[in-house]
DNA sequence: CCAATATCAGTTAAACTGAAATCC
DNA sequence: CGGATTTCAGTTGAACTGATATTG
């Protein structure tokens, strides 16, 4: 964008927008990082679940991160096929899929929080380590006010 | 998404993964709200740019906002069926388009940028009055510093 | 038989690519 | 002629819809 020329300053006043331009950035800087690893970011938030929480069937996936059941099969076949995550039957419910991250899932996962930190070093570069500290108190508040009404159905 | 279960923790602690969910809500519900009307965030952008700056080159427009100069044809068209903006023929230069907002226009804008204070109140009601103003200076600063880098090419 | 799970094929909206027509 | 502006046709990736096979 831009090159020179400014952005209408009555859109920049409105928060809405300024949210959803810097989430823009976020989600771009931090995509194009994943990418170079062939990767997108539903596979990180698949990792980050199996490693925070332990194994998932993959309709358990879809709802805890909001990702569409229809393509959860996919994501998982990448993972499985990077062996970043095993999928076994589970006994007790043969519909089900149990979805396990493995030792090298858990050590790409730790380089992508490294990426993520860096990218957030990027973004936030111009804030003092206070107003950083104060920013993430204020993200984190409107978070999770946001959860409630985020609800799909 | 969720419906009672948690994010992973080890992704809500990256500001890079809260300012893009944060985002995208932003875009999701100013968006249902254009598209009540038949309208996409481009068309406010584009009406916001005519009112702060007068008439633009469509050219212009995409370089001003960091719309594709391809998809400017379309948004164009469309506000110019529902008789926000208008395109006449600049006449020392006739390969280009001069677009200029009209008043039923900028009535529109007016009702838009309503509609965008009231996502506002929806996705920052957790916060205090204070910390609204807190947080609408510091998204301001990370703004600033991203756009350098934003820079197309 | 009905409900849930996983999978796949197809759709839609958004951003982009490439090529043409017009004009400087 | 080279270069800029507008326009259109087609591509690509992401999110969604619908249908099917399997199992409880």
């Amino acid at each position: 964008m831009d090159a020179g020329r400014a952005l209408p300053p009555s859109l920049l006043e409105l928060d809405t927008y300024l949210l959803s331009r810097i989430g823009k950035a976020a989600r771009a800087r931090f995509g194009d990082r994943l990418a170079t690893r062939g990767l997108r970011l539903w596979h990180m938030a698949v990792l980050a679940a199996l490693a925070d929480f332990g194994p998932h069937a993959q309709r358990e996936l879809a709802d805890r991160l909001g990702i569409h059941p229809s393509d959860v099969a996919k994501i998982v076949d990448d993972l499985e096929s990077a062996e970043w995550a095993e999928r076994t039957r589970d006994p007790a419910d043969r519909r089900r899929f149990s979805v396990c991250i493995t030792k090298p899932g858990r050590g790409t996962l730790r380089a992508l929080h490294k990426e993520a930190r860096q990218v957030r070093e990027e973004l936030l570069a111009p804030l003092t380590p206070d107003e950083r500290t104060q920013l993430t108190g204020l993200l984190h508040r409107v978070f999770d006010h946001l959860h409630p009404e985020t609800v799909v159905d």
